[in-house]
DNA sequence: CAAAAATTGAGACGGTGTCTCAATTGTGGC
DNA sequence: GCCACAATTGAGACACCGTCTCAATTTTTG
């Protein structure tokens, strides 16, 4: 849950205008939760700014992933969401009923340097996604 | 990277009948390599089968899915792919150029115990991704 | 062989991501 | 505050993808 502050000046900072309708795609983003995909951007940002444009949107989520401010990601689905680009995303997802839980502690750091060491990648983030079937559905 | 014949057989057993477009359609599974996605199946199945249909690769699809023999996942992209179900899948993605190594260490079994205590669940599978900069990019 | 059931391909459809273009808007210099 | 210019915008066109329907075909059953 990036600050609008932030993203705004960092946005600033990079060269591109504050426009209205940018900020209210950054208000969504710091407002409304995690995993949201453009369609959601688009019509929470159009209360707050009705004549934003699909287009808008993709152009600014667009800025914000090659700011390195959100990263996109996929959820067993074909819509791109998104989330704040700091860190690792760890998922427990219910293959039955859809339930994904988010899970902070993450074990894979150790992994994280042997895989570096051997690939010689620099690893920025992750996404550990599990899958199995949950208490109410088994 | 599934038998045609393992698949076709729990097909058969599952009451799905083995039609020329699903041997098509298994048999592209078995010698296509990994992560297919549905276009790359009609394509090379329709140099199998021309008739094949788009249709039919996605209800075949749908069938395999359904029967835990393949599995769907997402990499970074809009494009569901295909993968054989067992087991877990480990990638180490460059956001650069997009190369993606597959790699088989997992030390994700203690963090697969540990989870299915706290929330109770049945893990099956699990897909572990690692983004980053790969040497070539950096 | 006839009837019923399963499967198929073709095409229509709505939704999504991309692109173009003319109109609008924000900004720095005055 | 105003101006000129470049950046940004919204609307709409477009291609593509996944879904669905339906009539025709194929397979199974009696
Ligand atoms: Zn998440
Ligand atoms: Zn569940
Ligand atoms: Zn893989
Ligand atoms: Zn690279």
């Amino acid at each position: 849950m990036p600050h609008v502050a932030e993203l705004a000046h960092k946005l600033k900072k990079a060269g591109y205008k504050l426009t209205p309708a940018r900020l209210a795609v950054i208000d969504v983003l710091e407002s409304g939760g995690e995993h949201l995909c453009h369609n959601q951007i688009l019509e929470a940002g159009q209360k707050i700014y009705p004549k934003l444009s699909r287009a808008t949107v993709y152009r600014t989520m667009d800025i914000l992933v090659e700011l390195k401010l959100m990263r996109p990601l996929y959820l067993n689905e074909p819509t791109q969401r998104f989330v704040s680009a700091a860190g690792g995303h760890h998922h427990l997802v219910c293959t039955r009923c859809g339930q994904t839980i988010e899970f902070d502690d993450c074990t894979a750091n150790e992994l994280v340097d042997q895989l570096a060491d051997r690939y010689g990648f620099q690893i920025h983030h992750h996404l550990l996604e599990f899958r199995g079937v949950c208490v109410n559905c088994q």
